[in-house]
DNA sequence: CCCCTATCTTGACAATGTCAAGATAACTTC
DNA sequence: GAAGTTATCTTGACATTGTCAAGATAGGGG
């Protein structure tokens, strides 16, 4: 036994994995995509990481604590797809925060299944650390992009709590319903066509 | 064996059951209510029926279908609450758009379950026609109360796809961010005062 | 009155999440 | 460097769930 497995190259030792805590993100997140939240098994999620159905247990206390995890990533991404929006944006208050939105809208479209971990679902522990963190530092930028539409210098003064919830309600429900297909007039266009219309009725909500 | 069981009073007859459909909607909705989406259990449901595992595969093929047939019930009750918040709201277009919106959130707040049936799951089978007769009917009652903000005359023009979007958006928007206890400014409210507020919102984006 | 069919029950099976116990490897401490 | 300790992973078990197949029961049409 002095090779007690020869074993495929991806997994590093015979029996202690490495990194399993991060493959098993990335599977998890394949998971979620491919199955969708209600759809979701911890065991495949072990499947695809070529390890026993119980391994994940040592690294999430359980399936919900897995999808905590997700979830924390999914907001932390989330906040970057709105900066990088932004950042091919127009630099005024209104278009700032009209691309912030078309960020919202884009993550939506790009990762569905955990769009809905995050905005829909009871199974993360939304009182976790880690999902707290991640979650309210997106909604920080969310009332800073709103802040700057008054011209308040960033972090002075509190923009009005109407003018935020309005700003995310219009963001949040054009995600939401162009994530459960349900904007017809939008379906059939193409991408470019389809920011144009988006980015319009943000403006025209949002001005 | 003359009294093949002296049964209890809720039971019709021994063995075949009288409105055994109609019996596992109620228990149905009464399991979602309190277990919600992810915690449907169809064996779940039969208990609250008095009934065997198995029997609601005889009036819903299986789990789905029994959602199925909820998700289309919730439509129905859906514009019933749209209808009742505009009976007692003003008659002119805009406060009737704003008041369709109030019932939108109302339905959402009375059955947060059955509201993430609706619009964040696949559970049901959006093609099945009932479902699809259910909520088209909501999405038309949405066109045409827009459409009289233009002043058309009922069913006659059709109203710009983009005002129909931007409505629904901003209404689903605040509904399903109430849904998952997101709008921290409201929670604290009094029914009366979030109703305001909310009615602000609606308002001052849709006029 | 008898058969037929819809309705409901019972029993079984595979899949799933979780727990407990054991095996293996890495780390610590001397 | 060796032994003990701890973290990591596997194996096996159990209860729960959804679904299917077969049998029991009853209501309705000939």
């Amino acid at each position: 036994m002095s090779a007690p497995k020869p074993n495929r190259a991806p997994r590093r030792r015979g029996y202690h994995h490495g990194d399993l805590r991060a493959v098993l993100l990335a599977a998890g997140e394949a998971e979620l995509a491919e199955q969708g939240v209600e759809g979701f098994s911890l065991r495949g999620v072990a499947k695809r990481a070529e390890v026993s159905h119980a391994a994940p247990a040592h690294h999430f206390r359980d399936a919900n604590g897995l999808l905590t995890a997700l979830a924390a990533e999914g907001f932390r991404r989330f906040v970057d797809k709105q900066k990088a929006r932004q950042q091919v944006a127009d630099e005024d208050a209104l278009s700032q925060l009209v691309a912030a939105g078309m960020g919202y809208v884009d993550f939506a479209m790009a990762h569905p299944a955990l769009f809905r971990l995050m905005f829909s679902s009871n199974r993360p522990d939304h009182e976790a650390e880690e999902l707290q963190i991640a979650a309210s530092a997106a909604y920080r930028k969310l009332v800073e992009d709103v802040a700057r539409l008054r011209g308040s210098p960033p972090g002075q003064s509190e923009p009005l709590p109407t003018d935020v919830m309005r700003t995310w309600a219009i963001a949040h429900g054009l995600a939401d319903l162009m994530n459960s297909r349900r904007l017809k007039p939008l379906l059939g266009l193409r991408k470019a066509e389809r920011d144009a219309a988006l980015a319009a009725m943000l403006r025209r909500s949002l001005g």
